[in-house]
DNA sequence: ATCAATACAGAGGTTACCTCACTATGTGGT
DNA sequence: ACCACATAGTGAGGTAACCTCTGTATTGAT
């Protein structure tokens, strides 16, 4: 089982089975919250305040649940549209998975008030609790997957990974 | 680096994209031969005997697997159970793979004549020429995904990735 | 006023996995 | 020789994470 004579040395092999990896424990990290990876990206994406993100003028009246008191800054309200393309997922991919967060009770949908088509997704309270529990505990347990890795190789990866992107 | 765009700089979002372009890479180059990467990697992993992309050198092809000395003998022709180790997936699931390869006659299965209880798998001929006709057609064009990097990058990233692994 | 484009959701499909239960077979203990 | 138990493969059935195609309500541009 210890398998020394068949590494295969090949980069695609390694990355499956690193990414395997990372799924795993995130799927085993997120599974006392019973969400799924696909979730939790879904809820970060939403929630996660950008560093050099757009101010998103228009001061909207679903500027929902205080929940978060230190990061007030946050614009916490997408288009489906908009959560999807961030995602890198179809549209139809992002309603799955904003469904699911809904029955949840973690995001809700309010309509857009300049555009009655689109839909906001927005956090709930619980939304915003979940996702600083989780990470909380992710910071605490500093169980992130990548902190097996020194800093410096931690940049490498980023640096190289950036490289590569999604689109070639 | 730091770029101006929606960039996350998270780096499991990294690696979501990245591997999520190899996968699409790899689907497309092998759509002409309708293959999903799934199965090609099942393929090549049961014919890849020698380890791809070092140098033969004086390497015996048969010095591999030291645990296991029974395993020699058979160049080709694999377990069931060991190409699902190997695949790193569950017995169930390399059922399912060879099934797909089977019913495109890349596969066959053979009774192990030591033991009734397993199947051999065995490439057909079919097999063996789809595999050297799609290793060469990659090599023709360079157009691994990771061809988009320096070879320095390329071994900086299996280095690191080998550090990473599956298992935590 | 018309007409294409857009935003979302319903319906249904695919890939790549999984577990659990079952059968046929091999292996070791007494 | 016999029985307990492990092992190899597979049928049944399920899940996560995507997809396209279609339909409907709306918007925006001519």
């Amino acid at each position: 089982m210890t398998s020394i004579g068949d590494h295969p040395a090949d980069l695609g092999e390694l990355f499956h089975s690193a990414f395997r990896g990372l799924r795993r424990t995130w799927a085993e990290q997120l599974a006392p919250w019973e969400l799924t990876p696909h979730q939790w990206r879904a809820l970060m994406t939403l929630l996660r305040r950008r560093p050099f993100g757009q101010p998103a003028g228009a001061a909207d009246p679903c500027t929902a649940d205080p929940g978060a008191p230190e990061s007030v800054a946050a614009t916490e309200a997408m288009r489906l549209k908009d959560l999807a393309e961030r995602l890198r997922i179809a549209p139809r991919s992002a309603t799955e998975v904003v469904d699911q967060l809904e029955s949840k009770d973690l995001v809700r949908r309010n309509p857009d008030p300049t555009d009655r088509r689109a839909t906001l997704v927005v956090a709930t309270a619980a939304g915003w609790q979940l996702f600083a529990d989780i990470t909380a505990e992710r910071r605490d347990k500093s169980n992130e997957y990548f902190a097996q890795l020194s800093e410096a190789d931690r940049a490498e990866l980023a640096r190289i990974l950036g490289q590569l992107g999604e689109r070639p």
